[in-house]
RNA sequence: GCCGAUGUAGCUCAGCUGGCUAGAGCAGCUGAUUUGUAAUCAGCAGGUCGUGGGUUCGAGUCCCUCCAUCGGCUCCA
């Protein structure tokens, strides 16, 4: 017998040799029915692996993560044993679960296959679930698995065999196919009741440019045709919040070929939203000690070179700006720290002088790849709301959290509540990839590390997405696709002060090299409005909407009574419009609602005799009639509410 | 940059296997209407079918080049 500890606390007795299934029997008939996952001791099981020791199990259904992850895997089999029989001679590489459904890696060889294809292979992969085959694991040795793999010859597996060791290499099976595989289905695949094969992709094998791309068929399953059908409407309604699609309905940006790909054109109303958006930041730095500067849009090929960008980027960036005169070259600016330590370095710094916090919404240009481009989130021209603080090392600590601080009010004001704070180290396998020294590199490290911890982020440690010249503290926020952009950045960096020469005077009287953060809290004005549309739908905090109210007038009668209103909610620095087409009123309300106008303001006879105006709230319908005092007083207390001041 | 898809009027889209002067709705303009909480009616105008080449008696439709966009991969100072 062995002794079986159940999530709840409860101990029971079994015989050596039962499976989870079993331990789900004796529970209850339904959990039966419904667990199609288990871990134990903390490894995830199949529902059929006999337990021969005494140990903690968990049973799962698909309404737990680890339960959808089993799920998915299994269709991922079930993918690739469609594929097979339909492609002969397909060479399988890798199929996991990911966030979403699941994925396949194949190399077709010469064979093309393309999305009109993924029907047919969704069917089958249907038919194959229907037949409800069970999915069973079995150790095999290395050697058995290498020669099962090169006989078919499939380099790739081979590969991944190669890199296991001989004892933990197991199969799984079901139906007629077989899988390297270490484990974690569903009892069998007829489980799975609904797939869509969403999308297909090339993705290089190993995830190396350098190596065979492949064909990644992307899916997702259910174990219900409804769960389907409402996965499929919630992507629907996310592509609504599209900020590409926002950005053009609003009238916030748009591109133009001409100027070209990834230069997006601000018009009127997306760079009044921009501006206010600027102007919130910069009252919450001048609180907190910045002082803004201005530096130019190019710089000599000289100022790169020293910072180490033209070594690291020069190739792939955009090419020097030549002059008439012979060997003068300009950059683009990539980036403005190079300029702001120009700035600190052009007067001599005392300790007592530091920190220095320069601050600028520094527009800067990159050339990123033409498939890389997307939208608003990923340009090739945009503006930073940078700063470079210039501190002494006992300052550090504090100027770093201060700034934490300063990143959590405005994703606070903004409503972003759902970030993942992420703490970007460098890759130790890829030394060559950054600048400095190790040691510096350590305590850069372990200042971010530590002000996390003591601020009480909640953050997860990435290997590998450090700066070149030094590790960051990210804020990513996910768009309405579920895709995670980096908006918030804070960078500890000793290398920049050091290419720069960069120094102050001690109480020692000695010289001494600052230290330098860089940050910037919205990311680029550019990701961040994005990401603020995907979030908001287009229904900005009130304080941000480029156009607040709508004056409706009833007929043009009211024209009179219409611009004496917008003139009053002028005073009172509300931003209105009057639109006195000659429109029904229904017509007026209907484009109001859908350009998300928040109030709408109706005038018509009775409303110019009474002086009142009667007001509709977008989305919310008719709020009634009210004085103009009373209308300017509410639209206040929502812009109100929504703007808290930063305290230092 | 790589893999796959897409590109028709300002916007959203139709145009079957190549065949008369390329269609619709919305937006625009003109006129009528002067309106009470999500589309008043009528008329008019608007397109080198992304670009350049090719096949063909004939190309929006077939083939190739390039450009842009979309979904991924890689990259992201």
């Amino acid at each position: 017998m062995i002794a079986i500890t159940l999530p709840d606390g409860s101990v029971k007795e079994f015989e050596a040799g039962s499976t989870p299934m079993d331990v789900a029997k004796s529970i209850s008939e339904g959990l039966a029915r419904n667990v199609i996952s288990a871990s134990y001791n903390g490894t995830t099981v199949e529902t059929s692996t006999p337990l021969q020791k005494d140990g903690s199990l968990i049973l799962y259904t698909w309404n737990d993560d680890a339960g959808k992850k089993a799920f998915w895997h299994s269709s991922a089999h079930i993918l690739a044993q469609a594929l097979e029989e339909l492609y002969p001679g397909v060479k399988l590489t890798i199929g996991p679960a990911i966030e979403n459904g699941f994925y396949y890696d194949v190399d077709f060889g010469a064979e093309t296959v393309s999305e009109k294809d993924l029907p047919a292979i969704e069917a089958k992969m249907l038919e194959i679930a229907r037949g409800k085959h069970e999915f069973s694991i079995r150790e095999a040795s290395k050697t058995e698995a290498l020669s099962y793999y090169k006989k078919q010859g499939n380099e790739y597996k081979v590969e991944l065999i190669e890199a296991l060791e001989d004892g933990s290499i197991t199969f799984c099976d079901h139906d007629t196919f077989t899988d390297l595989c270490r484990g974690g289905h569903i009892p069998n695949t007829g489980i799975v009741k609904a797939v869509k094969l969403m999308s297909i992709a090339g993705a290089y094998w190993r995830g190396d440019e350098n190596n065979t791309q492949l064909t990644r068929i992307y899916g997702i399953s259910f174990p219900k045709q409804k769960d389907l059908t409402e996965y499929l409407e919630l992507l629907e309604e996310a592509k609504k919040r599209d900020h590409r699609k926002l950005g053009k309905e609003l009238e916030l940006f748009t591109f133009s070929q001409k100027v070209g790909q990834g230069l997006p054109l601000w018009l009127p109303k997306g760079a009044a939203l921009r501006e206010r958006l600027e102007n919130f930041l910069k009252k919450a730095q001048k609180k907190a000690g910045y002082e803004m500067v201005v530096t130019p849009h190019i710089g000599q090929k000289e100022l790169y070179v020293t910072s180490g960008h033209y070594a690291k980027y020069g190739a792939d960036s955009f090419q020097p700006i030549h002059t008439p005169k012979e060997d003068e070259e300009f950059l683009l600016k990539p980036m403005n720290c190079p300029h702001h330590c120009e700035i600190y370095k052009s007067g001599p710094w005392s300790y007592k002088d530091l920190p220095k916090r320069y601050a600028e919404f520094g527009t800067v240009y990159r050339y990123e790849q033409s498939g890389e481009l997307h939208g608003l989130t990923r340009v090739r021209g945009f503006t930073q709301d940078d700063a470079h603080l210039f501190c002494t090392p006992d300052q550090l600590d504090k100027e770093f959290k201060d700034v934490i601080d300063l990143v959590l009010y405005v994703f606070g004001s903004l409503g972003f509540e759902n970030f993942t704070a992420q703490v970007s180290l460098r890759d130790p396998n890829t030394p060559e990839k950054y600048i400095g020294n190790l040691e510096n590199w350590e305590k850069a490290e372990a200042a971010i590390l530590s002000a996390a911890k003591d601020k009480g982020l909640n953050y997860v440690v990435v290997e590998g997405e450090a700066a070149f010249y030094g590790p960051k503290l990210d804020f990513m926020v996910k768009d309405a696709l579920g895709r995670q952009w980096q908006l918030g950045t804070i960078q500890v960096d000793y290398n920049l002060p050091e290419r720069f020469e960069l120094e102050y005077k001690g109480s020692d009287n000695e010289m001494h090299r600052p230290i330098m953060i860089h940050r910037a809290p919205f990311g680029s004005m550019e990701r961040f409005i994005a990401i603020l549309l995907e979030h908001t739908g287009g229904n900005f905090p009130l304080w941000l909407m480029p156009e607040q109210v709508a004056i409706l007038s009833l007929s043009e009668k009211y024209e009179k009574y219409a611009q004496k209103v917008l003139n009053l909610l002028e005073n009172d620095e509300i931003r209105a419009l009057v639109d006195n087409r000659n429109e029904t009123i229904g017509k007026k309300i209907r484009e109001a609602e859908m350009k998300k106008l928040p109030y709408m303001l109706i005038v018509g006879e009775q409303e110019e005799k009474d002086g009142t105006v009667s007001v509709r709230k977008h989305s919310h319908g008719d709020l009634g009639t009210m004085t103009l005092s009373e209308f300017s007083e509410l639209i206040n207390t929502e812009i109100q509410k929504n703007i808290v001041e930063f305290n230092v």
